[in-house]
Order: C-alpha cells, then structure tokens, then sequence
DNA sequence: CATGAATGAGAGTTCATTCAT
DNA sequence: AATGAATGAACTCTCATTCAT
C-alpha cells in the first residue's frame, strides 16, 4: 500500500500478521515523542490496528521498546562483525571498515539508532541486561582492535583504553543530527568517521 | 541538613523561596526519569513542597524545563567563553582550553548536561528555540576556533566544517557514562579529550 | 496423569471432549477470585485450552457459572432427598440424616458448595431463577421436616418457621472455613452440626 | 439534602470534605455489586465526585474496601463488648446480650455486615490480617462465654469449642437474607436468635 | 472441535493543571 | 507563598466476546 523507507528495512515481515507493522509503528512513535511520551494508542494508530491488538504480540508497552532494541542492536552488532571479518588483519583496515558498517547502520536506520541510545534507560531488569549486553558486545568490538593496534604500536594514543569508547559515541552521535538528503552522504560520513577514528588514535594518516 | 554536592551549585538560591530547591528537583527527576517519566507530583515530593505550590513559581511542567536548560546552557557557555578568552590567540591552546571547560561542566554538572542534551526535544516554540539558540552558540564558538586555525593550517583536518560538531559531541557524550569518583577524574578527562579534540582535527601533536 | 481430588466428581467426564476439564477449571477460578474476579482466560489456562475454545461448549461466562451451580444444587438436592427417603417416618431421624447428608455434601464438594452460595448474586433472569429454585427446594426439605416434627410437638422451638433457615445456614457455612485434613473429619461435623440442628430444634437430645 | 437511612450512620462525617460520601457510595456499590464487580466509576458517580478525587482520599481500591471493613468490624465489636460488659457475670445472660447485640449490628448495618463477610476474600496482606484479626477477636468474645459456661455447666453442649462459631454463623448469616420491612423486626430477630443460641448450647430454656 | 487474531468497552490509576482558602 | 481538594483527559492494560480458518 504505502512504500516503505528504507529505513524500515529492519523489521522484516515475519509472517505473524501484524507483527512487523507494529513494531514499525512503534519505533516510529518512539522516535518522535519519546518512549514516555508516546502512548500505546499512537502505536496501534500507526500500525492501523487496535489498542487491545497490540496486546496479542507484546505483553508490555517495555517489551515492545525491548524487542525493538533487541534487534536494532542484533542488526548492529552483524553488520560490524561483518565488516571487521571481511577486513583481513590489519588493525587499520579492521577499524576504517568497524566504523564505516557502524555509520552505515546508523544512517540506514536513524530512528532505531537514535531509539536505541536515548530509551535504553527506561527498561529495567533482565530486559535492559539483555539490551545492554548486546550493546557492549559491539563496543568491545571496537575496543579488541583498539587494543591490537595499540600493542603493535600503529595507534599511538596514549588513551588506548578509553579511545573505543570514544569512537562509538562519535558514530552513534550521528543518529542525533542526521538529516537524509543532506550534505553528508553515508558514503561521506562513512569516510569521515573512519578517518575521526584513526586521528583520535593517532594512527599514520595517508592523506 | 544534607550537605548538598557541588552539582546543585548550578542552580544558586535566588531568595526566592523554594525555587531553588524546585529546579533541583526537577533537574533530578527529569535526570532520572526522563521530562515525560517525570511527574510534577515527583518535582513537588523532591523539593518537599506542595505539588500546586510549584506553579506558584513555574506555569508549567515545561516551563519549569525550559528554566532549567537555559540556566545550564547559560552557565555552559559562560564557562566556554571565558576560557576562550584567557587563552589568548593560540587555536590550539584555545581549543585545549575550550574542550577543558566544556568536559570541566559536564563533570561539575552531570545531570544538567544530560538533561540539556536528551530533554529539549521536548521543548517546542519558542522555549525551545531559545535553548536551541544557546546551545547553536556554544557549538559556534568550536566553529569558529576549528575555522580559524584551519585557516593558517595549524588543523589539517580534511573536514574543518565538521569536526567541530564531532569535538562537541565528545565532550557532551561524557555526560552519558561518567561515574564520579571513578577512574577518571576531570582534570584527567579535560586532557583526553583536549587531547582527541587536537588528534582529531590532526593538528600536530607535543607527546 | 494428576489424579483428582475427590472434589472434583462433581463434574463427571461427559464424554464431550474438555467440557468436565472447563467446568473444573471455572469452579476452581470462581472460587479462588470469585466470579466477576476470574476471567474467561482464568479459566482457559486452568482446563488447558484455549480462550476462545471455551465459547464452543458454554456461550457466555454466565452461563458456565449456572451451569455448575446447577449441577451442585442438583446434587446437593439428591442427597438429602435420597438420605430423607431412607430414614423411615421420624422426623428426628429424617431430619439427623438430612443434615448429614448436606455436611456431606459440602465437605466432599466445598469449593462447589462455597460458590454456590457466594456466587448466584451475580446470575440473572433465567438463569438465576432455575438455580434459586433448586436451592429453594432443598431448604423446603427441611421446612417440612421441622413442620411436620413440630406438628407433633417433637421439635418444641416456638420458631418452627424460621428454625429450618439456620439449620441450612449452619451448614453451608461450614464451606467458608472448613479445611480438609483439619481436626474435624466429615463424620464428626455431620454428627456435630446434626446435634446443633435437633437442639436447635429444641428436640430431646440422648446424650 | 437526602435523608439518610439508619444504615449509613456507621459511617460519620469526619469533617474531611467527601470521605463519608464516598465510604458510603463505595458500601453501597460493593454491597450491590460485589467489590469486583463494582467500579472505582460507580463509587465516584455514588458520591457524587469525580473519579480521580476518590484518590485524594483512599489510595487504591482495595484501601477502600479495607477501610469500610475497618469500621464495620470496629462497631460490631464495640457493639459487643459493651453488651458484654453491661449484662453482668451470668454466661446465660452475657451470651444472650451478646447474641443480640451482633443481631442488632447486622440489622442496622446489613449492607456493611455482608460486604464484611462476603468480601474480606479480596483483600491480601496487611490490609487482609488486620481486618481478620478484629474478626477474630469478636469471635473470640463469644468462645469465651461458651468456654466459662461450659466449665460451669450451664452450657451442656458436647462440642463447647466449636459450638461459638456456629453462633456467629447464624448472626451474620442474617445479613444475607434479611429485609427491613418484613415479618421479622430487630428484636424478634435478636430474641428468636439468642433462643437458637442457648438452644445450640444446650442450656437450659426458660420457656 | 480448536485456534490465534481481532475488537470495543471498560478496568484502576495517574496526569498536569486549577481553584478556593 | 502555600495548601488540599477537585477535575477531565489520558494512561497502560484486561475484559468478554467474535470470527475466519
């Protein structure tokens, strides 16, 4: 009926009826209005489906933001291994190929990024363990080749513990401020991000 | 009574009653709990005051959000600009001490410079543009010291029109993990990322 | 595969697939959050089918409550008709066996008997009628008994109307507070409340 | 502006604006409906209030039922005790006061005497013990005079221990049936039940 | 006979806000 | 400046019931 952006790619119809257009219309309304600010009926609304409906796939206005999560962070962390396992063995091209799959996902999927950082916090127990788990595995990605280079001394930094950390928030920033269509290009802020990254790690530069 | 922690130092008492202790509250429990998990009923219990009582100072919930982040982004860029300009003509010691006082703020004021980052979307008209302005003028300040020394060359960066929003969203991200009394103190976390901010822009660096 | 407890004969297997399992499955519900407490899904978990499944054997949830408490009341009313037909003539005896028959019945079916008579408040029209009826014409059991006992001056009460009402209510109180497996046994209460009942009658007792 | 029935003075205005309007409103919606099948909608239409202000005065639902509960079992109690004490030392005569008194409760307060036995199942915890502990302690007025009777003699009954709770069965049952108006008025009710008692316990009847 | 999906109504509770005192 | 009472709207979630398969 309506195209789909790009951007909904994430959520693929599992063939369990409304599933996927709920989940949709949930990262979307969260995404506006915020987590808080979003009510379950502007979810139903949004999938075109009924209050009580919405009921029938999830138990719980959290395990709705939990799932979503859940894959956000699922699709992250298979994009960046990915890239790192196609990258060979050099540090350098693992971390230029870590961020450029981590932007790509940030840019292709904006809203569940930028959902992703900003409503962790309102889940608790073992549904934020299990979100916060899924996004430390991808950080500590970034951190295991941060610590390769450092030890064979091609990142110079003198802050090589810290300077993951710094990485991902720089890629994931992103999702605050991007706007499709602009400027920047996902091929660009790829290129950009990744030479941020090798900078910020004082690695040799080939200009 | 509770001796208070230098955080609240942002919001001074104004010998207007309960004001003060109003601002701190909110400022917390919109730290806590998000300005829409929030209730006012939460506020008034924090400032241990009536909850009709609050809008005999704030006429509303977002007013009262919008008081508090123009005082944080005021103090925010206070505190940028006089560094600044005690640091002389130098691009890199502006830069330094321009990152030192951004990274000093989110330390002194964590809560503050979460709420400031993660709650102004829910500000709208003017409220928000005000804020908005506030922040944009900060940002402008990196702008303009990144522009500068990419000018005479000092920054070698490829993308100085960018790099400064990246440098910003460095410091602010702080505000997401950092723990006091943890393993790094302020002082420490001003030079990493005056540090980065300089690496990233491939200015040379003195080890 | 679990063995049932002897309350649950009531419901005999009809041969109509899950009918026995759902009727025991509501009388356990109603009778552990009362009827307006459990809900139709209460009682689909408990007979291990599915929600809507229910409404293939009993059309609303009404229904399904008239149902057992026609199916108690009928038991109930059986019982004591039948222990009544085999005392002979004597009033004294009729009336002893009665009550034992009813204790019987309520320490073999308590649930059933506690429903009964916490539970027909919330049946209308018809369905309320036909159980009033039947529990009605067990009380005229009694009523006749103690008529006929006072007619010939063996039951002296100056209150041979009313006196039947407390005799019913001394036993089908016994279903809020009895436990089985307590120090009372089903012998001892029937041999206990027919002695309340024949002093209560003001009757000759032989210690 | 309304007349208020003799019902409604268990509950006195406590000068805190509409508490006894909606204890009363909530008595009666319980007493029709059933605390389930009441709504927190029908207690405040009863009280003539909006929904939402209920909760400026009782937290929760069940905090309501606690509370009339809490009074109903504090005026029967103190009805009770003070016709214990004005009947002398006699077992015969302290019973027989006792009995009418609990009699006399149930007339005046029907509604309240039901909702006391037929909802306490709704309440859990603390709320559940303490109103079954001023239950209890009623009871135990009653298994008192039946124990000292017994020691004396006067009561003959073989069951002395369990004889008291039948006693009280047959009081509060009252509640159940009972129609103002009807061929039954509060001291018939109260002499023919002190009969029953004495009867049930096998003292000796002053005919 | 059995199910999962769907729905409109309504549940208890909390919301931001107002007002009389 | 401060309060308790009041309110209408909205919240998340559950209800009994229906229907297509």
């Amino acid at each position: 009926m309506n195209k789909r952006s790009p951007e909904t790619t994430l959520i693929r119809d599992s063939g369990r009826g409304n599933e996927a257009a709920i989940l949709n219309a949930a990262l979307q309304a969260y995404g506006e209005k915020g987590f808080n600010g979003a009510s379950m009926r502007d979810v139903a609304r949004g999938a075109n489906t009924s209050l009580s409906n919405l009921y029938n796939y999830f138990p719980s206005k959290s395990h709705l933001l939990a799932e979503l999560l859940r894959r956000a962070n699922s699709e992250l962390l298979a994009r960046t291994t990915a890239a790192i396992e196609a990258a060979g063995d050099d540090p350098v091209a693992k971390l230029r190929d870590a961020v450029k799959a981590y932007v790509g996902f940030v840019v292709d999927h904006q809203t569940a990024a930028l959902v992703a950082i900003s409503e962790v916090r309102y889940l608790t127990g073992e549904e934020r363990s299990r979100v916060v788990d899924a996004r430390d595995r991808t950080q500590s990605l970034f951190e295991q080749i941060v610590a390769d280079g450092a030890r064979t001394g091609v990142f110079a930094t003198p802050y090589p513990k810290d300077a993951a950390r710094s990485i991902v928030s720089l890629c994931s920033a992103i999702s605050t401020w991007y706007r499709p269509g602009g400027r920047l290009s996902k091929k660009t802020l790829g290129e950009q991000h990744a030479r941020y990254a090798l900078a910020l790690l004082e690695a040799p530069l080939t200009p």
